[in-house]
DNA sequence: TGTACATCAGTGAACGCGCGTTCACTGATGTAC
DNA sequence: TGTACATCAGTGAACGCGCGTTCACTGATGTAC
């Protein structure tokens, strides 16, 4: 096991958490710059690192920004799983649940969320990203089917998936049009983009479609 | 006045249709390679034109993106404007109106929408930008005002603005959804993207929130 | 417990690239007289 | 109708920039014996 991490105050020649830095720094760069503002140089710079240090660590640039997605899809998912879960049996209750925890994530993890659903910026073949990608995805399904009552094994109706999609829409949208600071001009009041979600998310989560009353069956 | 516009088998000097031709291969070359992948010099090469002439019609790169946005802006609220005036004074008819025409922009313009909604690429301070903009947006706004029966030198009820939020939300979630291939996996489906909006717009518009019913006052 | 050696994770200089923009220029066009 | 001249709209070479990546290298670490 290796010794509790030490403060190092002058740093060794190795520097022992590259990686996880240049991950968070690539985070404080999109934060910071947008998501094209990010350049790998930069994030070395930021790691106090030279700028061919990160070859060591992932193939290239793209490579650092996938991990980044992936762990953002990672979380995502559980966001939206843990949501899922917390509405126990009752469709509705997921659904408006899971539809919170999407825009909550989206505008906790600006940065993240914004590189996760540029094309392009990714390697969809970094190991991992694809499937973290579709099991988030799975989740919000998931609870569509059990609204439909439909069992896994056969595919959403028509209806269902138009269900799904309005719904995933509907998050989706408020989401971006909030990081895009559209709804600044729109919603003529001051205060931050804080005030702005808390006034208007619960209102907008009031007009999420609602599931329909399927007899079981 | 001019000449009507010559062939002009060999290139004069005097390119002619400089400025326009600049904006059609700015689209192109977002169409192509993604916003990100526009670059001055490839629209000038596209033109024809020396790398140094954009700038007789252009401050600089973004003036020329911001000319594509202003554009797309405009027709944006035209769309917006015919299929609103479409719907009557029936508000249920106006706003679905809108939501399918907000899609099919988006859809149709695939180049100019992502630009419009992209921060930071466009100046707003290029002259008449902002005017469009808003007023695209004032349009669904209307509507809204029409199905709350809210006069014009009232602000909407926080009900009426969720609302409308919610109604934004889910064209333009869907809109981006569909244009960043989201859709592609979970609608397991083959065929191109007509198919795909073909088959779930309707489903989707049919769960667009429905105004209220309210009585006149 | 030492020691030899392979491997890992850095350095820093350098490469070539395409970019936006500037510059002095020039050919074409339009206008005043 | 002709002519002088200002202005417009191009050219093409050049500048400096920051980028991603490569390269030969080296210091630190881990392991086999």
């Amino acid at each position: 096991m290796k010794p509790a991490k030490r403060p190092a105050k002058k740093r060794a020649y190795h520097h022992g958490d590259l990686k996880d830095q240049l991950v968070a720094a690539a985070e404080a760069i999109i934060l910071e710059r947008g998501v094209d503002g990010f350049t790998l140089r930069e994030a070395a710079r930021r790691a106090g690192v030279s700028p061919a240090a990160p070859a060591h660590h992932f193939k290239d640039a793209k490579g650092l920004l996938s991990e980044v997605a992936l762990r953002g899809f990672r979380d995502f998912g559980d966001a939206l799983d843990a949501a899922d879960k917390r509405g126990g049996d009752d469709p509705q209750k997921r659904l408006q649940g899971q539809g919170e925890a999407y825009v909550t994530f989206a505008l906790g993890n600006p940065a993240r969320f914004q590189l996760m659903f540029r094309a392009g910026k990714c390697d969809y073949s970094y190991p991992g990203l694809a499937d973290a990608g579709s099991r988030a995805q799975g989740i919000l399904a998931r609870a569509v089917r059990a609204a439909y009552r439909t069992p896994d094994n056969e595919p959403l109706s028509p209806d269902a998936n138009g269900f799904l999609l309005a719904t995933w829409s509907i998050v989706h949208g408020f989401s971006h049009l909030v990081l895009g600071g559209e709804l600044d001009m729109s919603a003529q009041q001051k205060g931050g983009r804080r005030q702005i979600v808390d006034s208007f998310l619960p209102l907008m989560l009031a007009h999420l479609p609602k599931p329909p009353k399927v007899p079981k069956r």
